[in-house]
DNA sequence: AATTTTATTATACAGTTGTTCAATAAAATT
DNA sequence: AATTTTATTGAACAACTGTATAATAAAATT
């Protein structure tokens, strides 16, 4: 036995109430009267699942991020070549994967928002980045595996705040080849 | 004529106000109404000059920022030799200045807070290396300075987000060292 | 020092939040 | 199909939010 039916209606319910809100409004606008009168749900049920409007959007925020992990599977299914330099495959799909949730991505890194998204995001690379360094052998014997991976996959989300902050107006084709150049650059010394 | 008194004196007790309930409960359990209360500051005149606790805490933040900024003002008063690799002034003096507000930056990146300070923090960081690069030449045509500087800070910030993550159990010369070492790795092929 | 300007206060109101409880209805188990 | 388990409901409560108003007090200007 695993979730009973209820609460999958439930959640159901609330699920969609909050995506159709949110076409229309902010999330920090939103409230949880709101939400639970749309869906048709008692304001009481709501908190037994959740504690606040961010609660339900993170469990949205889950589904997208199994895509992001879902487009590693097939890792060179997207890629045709890769020469200026060893970039690895997965992180040449965040920016296709950003690129195709595009209006999702607009809530996260909006200023109201809590850090704990960011998290969500920042960690799925961060797993991607080490099992790749860990997998290729790239590790330094000074250099913990956790900070740079902790480095390298932050570093990734700086070029994606300032391509948020410039609407998103670059493709993600764009984007990968910003960060070949970047890698290619010899930062230290 | 800038400010008015009266604005300062109620400013002034609500900073402390929320400074001393901040020693013991977390941010997003504050409300407006206890902050006021302890600062016997009418709430109304709360929401005159702010819209909520966030952007009080805000303010406090941009006290903070000075710090950093100043740090770098006399550039290399802390650093006794840098030899493994050309590290900017500017980086180097990050690690001790979040040490040195330990206390603080363990508010700002719990998972309950918006974004918005990580931001502020970022785009600090953001500025300093983007004029290094500009003062130094560092620049590569195929790259867009802020991409490059976006991709630098917050490779930073990912440091520092691991070393929250570890309670701050490294002290912020460690920290130098682990950049150093990151930056002396050739990461692009 | 008198006058003007403006920040702060006290009060009030409708809406939201977070919690609790007994009653009910729906699902799972036998 | 009957019984047990449990999620949902509806109602009520105190506290907080956000906003508005007239009265007051404090600061700035003349």
């Amino acid at each position: 036995m695993k979730t009973d039916l209820r609460v999958l209606k439930t959640k159901d319910a609330l699920h969609e109430s909050l995506l159709s809100l949110l076409k229309e409004r902010a999330l920090e606008s939103i409230s949880i009267t709101e939400i639970c009168k749309a869906a048709k749900i008692n304001r009481g049920t709501f908190y037994q699942h959740y504690g606040k409007v961010e609660d339900l959007f993170e469990e949205y925020f889950k589904e997208i991020m199994k895509d992001l992990a879902e487009s590693y599977q097939a890792p060179y299914k997207y890629v045709e070549r890769i020469e200026t330099t060893k970039l690895n495959p997965a992180t040449i799909r965040i920016f296709h994967h950003i690129e195709k949730f595009k209006k999702f991505y607009f809530i996260v890194f909006s200023k109201n928002v809590p850090l704990a998204y960011y998290y969500l995001l920042f960690d799925e690379i961060h797993v991607l980045m080490k099992e790749d360094f860990i997998a290729h052998q790239k590790i330094d014997k000074d250099v913990a595996v956790d900070m740079l991976s902790a480095y390298q996959s932050n570093a990734i989300l700086g070029m994606v705040i300032e391509w948020y902050r410039q609407d998103f107006n670059k493709s993600a084709a764009e984007m990968n080849e910003q960060l070949v150049a970047i890698l290619n650059l010899r930062l230290g010394g």
